[in-house]
DNA sequence: GTAGAAGTTAACATCAGTGTCAGGTTCAAG
DNA sequence: CTTGAACCTGACACTGATGTTAACTTCTAC
């Protein structure tokens, strides 16, 4: 598929895509005439990819991460050195905090919410 | 206490509460001669700015909300607007999917890391 | 073959919180 | 007093993903 219609079903910039290319997140073969063609696949590789950003995770550790995980078809492809896997564990940790804290900041909301709904009725 | 302290308690740079305080978030009396003055409850307040900063709340829109929330010591000094409550309600949405994604995100790296860990004992 | 939609590269802008530096003032202890 | 740590304001830089624009090319359908 071409890159309006990855677009449109991932929900992700065109902008974006060429910028996840740039970065080593995602490649598309070409067609003769120059133009990005992308596998089906594709979709769920920009779906993670999101996730991942917006998990807090930067580009390069996103590249680094991306053959080493688990594709819909099989295995990975590479295994994490340590280094990655403890770098890894690290952003598994601050993603455990994050968590922590948004469900935190959810409630506070949620606590707004009620009080104003009970003035307002 | 002083800002240093608040700083140094909260684990926030001198001049993010500076900052704070600018956007109308966080105030503070002053000494005669000028220096920032902070309560002890500034210290919790500043905890709840960060964790909405981290929540992805702008600050325009935290310095809306704050002012309707249930203080440690007692109720809210305002209410949520109608407008304000549909705003919320909408960030709310957003913090849960975004906490469906981190989730999400986290069990993937969780996976490479267990990977990674059988390969490498 | 031609019109228009869709794609290409490259460059510059934006956002919003935070870092940092400069030049000056205040505070607290000796 | 004086000295050094702490604080003040103001200005500029950065980060890193994304928006936007320009000038040009390719694809698709008639």
């Amino acid at each position: 598929m071409r890159i309006g219609e990855l677009a449109r079903r991932t929900g992700v910039s065109e902008r974006s895509l060429r910028y996840y290319e740039q970065q080593g997140l995602l490649t598309a073969s070409r067609t003769p005439g120059g133009q990005r063609d992308y596998p089906e696949q594709a979709v769920d590789r920009v779906v993670r990819i999101q996730e991942l950003f917006a998990a807090g995770l930067h580009s390069r550790r996103i590249a680094r991460l991306l053959p080493c995980m688990r594709d819909a078809d099989g295995g990975p492809s590479e295994i994490a050195t340590p280094l990655l896997v403890t770098e890894l564990a690290a952003e598994r940790d601050r993603i455990d905090r994050m968590i922590a804290q948004l469900a935190n900041s959810r409630a506070v909301l949620d606590d707004v919410i009620d009080t104003a709904s009970e003035r307002h009725p």
